[in-house]
DNA sequence: AAATCCACTTGCCATAAGACAAGAAACTAC
DNA sequence: GTAGTTTCTTGTCTTATGGCAAGTGGATTT
């Protein structure tokens, strides 16, 4: 199945509303190191990521930059805030690969997203589905070591780890790149 | 205004559907130490808190307790995913003084819930809100420092300060309540 | 009033984590 | 090929943070 078809998949969206709205949609390059979204810009769309890795990060006060989350393959690069309520993305997000991506032109969105009744209530299940999972990841920032979380990550999104460098996974768990060396050299005496 | 008039004001509300939910509201009170919610069950229903102020925490992968925020007077004390969701809580909900709050029977909710076209929404906009709060503060627990945080939260919440331990509010902001301690030794010095 | 209990501060010490830097290994570019 | 990046590891050293415990001051109880 295709990502825009597996994306897409809600109880209130038709097929018919389904091929709509997957066919307002352009397919979209980015090469590694290009900017989906920066802090500040309010995000216009979002992007159906078909190929490629892109990493949404954050700067601390320190002027390091922190990685917030991953977007891997048959996912979605969306600023769930930024896009539905209007307001200025906090984070940037970067393409880590080169991406083969889906997205609607901003008028065809905003007509479908208004006229389709399914379409909103899809964006509204993700606004839902992205407070689950960034709760989620709040409790478990507190209640697991990071050797804990670096090995729920590598269970649960293994390609995360083949494209990423070490030191934005280490970041996105709390650590520097040198406790994250450690900590796999660790894993390795243990098995 | 009450609590109540205050919670419930929303667009597509109107001035007697609010009036039908607040009398389906009955007075509640919790004795300090008292729990609205604890970490497994499945939240079915929500306080709005009149008087007193309660706090909301997990434990980490050490054993500690960990507050993961405050609900103070004229705010709800709700799990959002917990009680829209219907899966277990995550979290603890425990009264730190003498509190007054209202509440609606689950019966009564779960009608109106499904009766008043409005107060379904008037969830979904809760559901949206907790998930703006959400994002501020895990941003700002990466973008502040402790001390930066400590003085946001006293010049926001004042309230928060004069009512709760200073070791809760330490875990709130991420550290011990020695190093609270220290900063806010360094803040007097500072002034 | 004495005895407890908590909340908070503070000093001392231990330690986990980070900063820094060097070096190996892989990859890219020319 | 060689030079230049970038990634990752690893050693040493430093430091911020936490653990522990003593001590103060308030509040509450008996």
């Amino acid at each position: 199945m295709s990502v825009l078809k597996r994306i897409y998949q809600h109880p209130l969206l038709s097929p018919e509303d389904v091929n709509t709205i997957i066919n307002a949609h352009e397919k979209v390059h980015f090469k590694k190191g290009d900017y989906l979204l920066k802090k500040d810009q309010i995000a216009k769309k979002y992007f159906c990521v078909e190929k490629g890795l892109i990493r949404s990060y954050v700067y601390d006060y320190e002027g390091n930059d922190i990685t917030t989350g991953f977007v891997g393959e048959n996912e979605l690069a969306i600023d769930v805030i930024s896009l539905f309520h209007e307001i200025p993305a906090v984070e940037y997000f970067q393409a880590l690969t080169d991406c083969e991506c889906y997205s609607i032109p901003l008028n065809d969105f905003q007509i479908l997203y208004h006229s389709i009744k399914g379409f909103n209530e899809w964006g509204r299940a993700w606004m839902s589905g992205s407070l689950f999972e960034l709760k989620q990841r709040t409790i478990s920032m507190i209640t697991e070591s990071a050797s804990e979380r670096y090995k729920t990550l590598r269970s649960k999104h293994p390609q995360i780890l083949q494209q990423s460098p070490l030191k934005y996974i280490a970041s996105y768990l709390g650590i520097t790149d040198t406790s994250l060396s450690r900590i796999r050299k660790e894993l390795v005496r243990e098995s």
